[in-house]
DNA sequence: CACTCCCGCCAATTA
DNA sequence: TAATTGGCGGGAGTG
């Protein structure tokens, strides 16, 4: 009875958990929100138990085989029957029949309110997403199967996915740590760096491509002696492997869980569809596969997929492709996350003050005393070393022997070569199965190829959703350029998550507005000279900016876009160390400082800058504010954001890297010359200052104005929020717009953009060096964001897009622009506007036009900008092997990191 | 009819 | 051996 009791009880407490988890984790997110109000729902469920059981039985009669079931299952809950089915109900007997089914059916809870989604958002609102370092939740599974009202069969389907994620691990029997997202990003991370190694390419490119799959060929031959790195991923998967039968575990829907996560990690278009999926996932696959193991495995990845859409990091999409519509779902979480996690440190929105301890913490989750062993063997994947271990470990065991090489590696090995094998064979299979996706695919992928490609359309894979399409030409532009980013860029967002991840991907994919828009804007500079940018002027804009992250597209998009950055920013200061966080913060607040700074020139005026910072939090982002925090983390890399905070706050952190702040110093750093510029960019993670160019190293006129820092950081965290950042914009003397090109930065908004996003910074830089050099005269660059695609969204940024568009120059932080443009009324205030340049007013679109031009220009130095057109061919090519390169390098920085 | 995916049998693992 | 985990696939909802 006292279960019973529970149960009933338990719904309540659902409900009142739901709220928070509103709060916390989606609390932006919109997409979300919808379901939680179903929360209510369930309960109710229960209810119709006690009256139903009697009627059921009745009903039984009535229908034979489900009642028959309905039976057993009332069977086993015969206290609640026992409750109410005194009820009148009773009585009805033969006719209650009719009535009785009707009331059952009523009350019976409808598949939807069953399902495993709705189940672990409930599951999910019971625990913090950012618990505190400190306190350690543990969770029963008989009871929170007993509180939710669900056989602990579900519960096992939601903890292992969590525990794929490391949300949770397993301390012992029946008993699972709950230790939230802090070490999502990180987790996200490596799984994203493991999965670059076994899936490579392939799904870079798209599953499809056969280019990819060469690549990926080629490039797990290599990854596989390097497979020691990756080996993090792996462990865990290893982990559960290794500690005995492989067979059982390795099908395990944890393993499955974190394939499939690495699939949108390593996918430029963050779209995976489930066929593919599942082929893919599908081991030995090949061959064989027969239609029933394909058809579990589909089972199975909606399972998973439910899980990730609770939190946040998927969503379902379908995508069309000329068979016809195909379910997939698409990345919503954080693209790319800062290496470090450390210092990103994903605060919990709310609470988290405390920085580092969680990290720490939360990379281990284990501690825990009792647990262990499981642990060890599922767990782990923290430390390299603890691997090898594992490793070595299972190597040893009596498992076959012959089963892995090096323990864990060697299963990654073993998966790689599957999965290539699978990729060859999923590809042979689409092919065949349609040709035209074939045709899809190839296009994709020379597209890819070319670098640059032109035609954004041709790059996206599927044509079919409408939503997605437009991401996905963004994406492949980035792809391009992306290997100068690295990782960090996106992930940021990530892992905050609970409700950002919405936002930005929101921001970015569907509107693009975002927040960076209107910092990012453009910078003019008149002059020759070099300059840094720091935060200073900031505040205004900066300030605005950061709310953005929390909004996510929803706050208008101008005002807000800047503000939120900003107040991230600051609270991630203010929370948690000065120090460490500034860094991640920059991005955001290089964008905005750059237009601040820029702003001297007029041009760039901020809007609003009596907003002020605070203005974030009048802006309405309420939600804004939740997830700023979380956004704070990641995101700012650069000094600059912090700086930012400060200004607006208090400078008080930003004492290390304010002190760089631009303005003042700005004379120091530039490095001058076009190239050190782009190096700049492409090294200078962390400062937060941007540099000037003149023009005089080769580009008659013009100047460039850089990041200097934010390459990587900056762009990371742009990511989050608003991507952008890196590149700012570079304004060109001279000038006439008339002449240059402009550049444009792709706006991509594109979902996808998360990864693409490092990339974007290199290519929007480019782009501007190619625009500068062919007409000397000036460009502007801004990041536009051009953004939505789909986004729609945001009406408010049609209008202002109007203006944008011409600055769609600023390639680079098209992502980041994108999200930017909407908002940014900076850029309507800008000179910029005037710029206009052509197209970019087409929003998707518009990006590709853009994207084209630019990457080329900015890697090369001036010189080499001579040629536009020959620099993009060989741009491209150099983009292209610098990018992988650069991956390549960003990765294996990162792991050292 | 196709897509989702709930449900719970029952085997593998663990205690 | 009992209990816990969790693979698996039938087949029920949904559109």
């Amino acid at each position: 009875e006292n279960i019973f009791d529970r149960s009933r009880m338990a719904p309540k407490t659902p409900i009142k958990n739901e709220p928070i988890d509103l709060s916390k984790q989606k609390g932006c997110t919109p997409e979300r929100n919808p379901i939680t109000p179903v929360k209510v729902i369930d309960r109710p469920q229960p209810d119709p138990w006690t009256p139903t059981a009697n009627l059921k039985i009745l009903v039984s009669a009535a229908s034979p085989d489900m009642r028959d079931r309905e039976k057993k299952k009332e069977l086993f809950r015969p206290i609640e029957n026992s409750e109410q089915s005194d009820t009148p109900d009773s009585l009805q007997y033969d006719i209650v029949d009719d009535s009785t089914v009707d009331e059952f059916e009523k009350q019976r809870p409808s598949r939807k309110q069953k399902s495993l989604g709705l189940l672990c958002q409930k599951f999910l609102a019971r625990y913090p997403n950012y618990p505190l370092s400190t306190e350690k939740t543990t969770i029963s599974l008989d009871e929170v199967a007993s509180i939710l009202g669900v056989e602990r069969r579900r519960i096992y389907d939601i903890v292992n996915v969590l525990e794929s994620l490391h949300l949770v691990s397993r301390v012992a029997k029946n008993q699972y740590c709950w230790h939230g997202r802090h070490n999502l990003s990180q987790t996200l991370k490596m799984l994203q760096e493991a999965g670059q190694l076994q899936y490579g390419e392939l799904m870079t490119s798209q599953h499809k491509e056969q280019d990819l799959e060469y690549k990926f060929g080629e490039r797990k031959k290599e990854a596989i002696p390097d497979s020691q790195d990756r080996p993090l991923l792996d462990f865990t998967e290893p982990d559960c492997s290794s500690a005995s039968a492989n067979s059982r575990k390795d099908k395990s829907l944890r393993i499955m869980s974190q394939k499939f996560v690495m699939l949108f990690l390593v996918s430029k278009t963050k779209i995976v569809t489930l066929d593919i999926a599942a082929k893919i996932l599908i081991e030995e696959t090949q061959d064989t596969v027969d239609h029933s193991k394909f058809k579990t495995k589909v089972r199975r990845l909606y399972d998973i997929a439910n899980v990730l859409t609770s939190l946040g990091l998927i969503k379902k999409v379908h995508v069309t492709e000329e068979r016809g519509r195909k379910p997939a779902f698409k990345w919503i979480g954080p693209v790319e996350f800062p290496e470090k996690t450390d210092e990103l440190r994903e605060h919990s929105p709310t609470s988290d003050p405390l920085p580092g301890t969680q990290r720490g913490a939360c990379v281990r989750y284990q501690t825990s005393g009792p647990g262990k062993q499981r642990f060890t063997r599922h767990a782990s994947f923290n430390s390299a070393q603890p691997c090898e271990a594992t490793r070595r470990k299972v190597s040893s065991e009596p498992n076959s022997p012959h089963q892995e090489k090096q323990a864990s590696i060697v299963n990654s090995d073993e998966n790689c070569s599957k999965m290539i094998n699978l990729a060859a064979v999923c590809r042979q299979k689409i092919d065949k199965d349609t040709g035209n996706k074939a045709c899809d695919t190839k296009t994709i992928p020379n597209s890819a190829k070319n670098s640059n490609m032109t035609l954004p359309s041709s790059l996206l894979p599927v044509p079919g959703d409408s939503d997605f399409c437009v991401n996905p030409l963004p994406q492949a532009v980035f792809p391009v350029v992306q290997a100068d980013v690295p990782s960090f860029s996106l992930p940021v967002g990530i892992s905050s998550q609970p409700s950002h991840p919405s936002t930005p991907a929101a921001s970015k994919t569907e509107n693009g507005k975002p927040t960076l828009v209107p910092n990012q804007p453009f910078l003019c500079f008149p002059s020759s000279s070099l300059f840094m940018l720091c935060g200073g002027l900031q505040e205004n804009n900066l300030s605005e900016p950061l709310p953005t992250a929390g909004d996510l597209g929803n706050r208008s998009a101008e005002a807000q876009a800047v503000p939120p950055t900003v107040c991230q920013k600051r609270s991630s200061h203010k929370c948690s160390s000065p120090s460490a966080p500034v860094d991640d913060e920059e991005p955001a607040a290089k964008k905005q400082m750059l237009e601040h700074s820029f702003l001297p020139l007029s041009l760039v005026v901020p809007k609003k800058p009596s907003e002020s910072p605070k203005a974030e939090s009048s802006p309405g982002n309420g939600c804004s504010a939740a997830v700023h925090p979380e956004t704070d983390h990641l995101d700012f890399a650069s000094p600059a954001a912090p700086e930012v905070a400060n200004k607006e706050s208090a400078k008080p952190l930003g004492s290390q890297e304010q002190g760089k702040q631009p303005q003042n110093k700005d004379p120091d750093e530039p490095p001058p010359g076009n190239e050190h510029v782009s190096k700049e960019n492409a090294n200078q993670p962390f400062q937060p200052q941007y540099l000037y160019v003149q023009p005089t190293a080769g580009l008659s006129s013009f100047n460039f104005l850089f990041s200097a820092n934010q390459a990587p950081g900056a762009i990371s965290l742009a990511a989050n929020q608003l991507p952008s950042l890196s590149v700012p914009c570079v304004m060109v003397p001279s000038a006439a717009l008339a002449s240059f090109p402009l550049v444009c930065s792709p706006s991509f908004t594109s979902p996808l953009s998360p990864v693409p996003d490092g990339s974007f910074s290199a290519a929007a830089s480019t782009n501007f060096s190619m625009s500068s050099l062919a007409s000397s005269t000036p460009v502007f660059i801004s990041t536009t964001a051009v953004v939505t695609p789909k986004v729609s969204p945001a009406p408010s940024v049609d209008p202002q897009q109007p203006a944008h568009p011409a600055l769609h120059l600023s390639p680079v932080l098209t992502r980041s622009c994108s999200a930017v443009k909407l908002d940014s009324p900076v850029c309507m205030g800008h000179p910029v506007t005037l710029l206009k340049l052509q197209q970019p007013s087409s929003a998707p679109l518009t990006p590709k036009s853009i994207r084209p031009a630019h990457h080329d220009a900015f890697f090369k130095t001036p010189g080499s900008l001579g040629d536009p057109v020959a620099w993009k061919k060989n741009e491209g090519n150099q983009t292209r092997n610098a990018s992988s390169v650069q991956r390549r390098l960003e990765i294996s920085s990162t792991s050292p990191d």
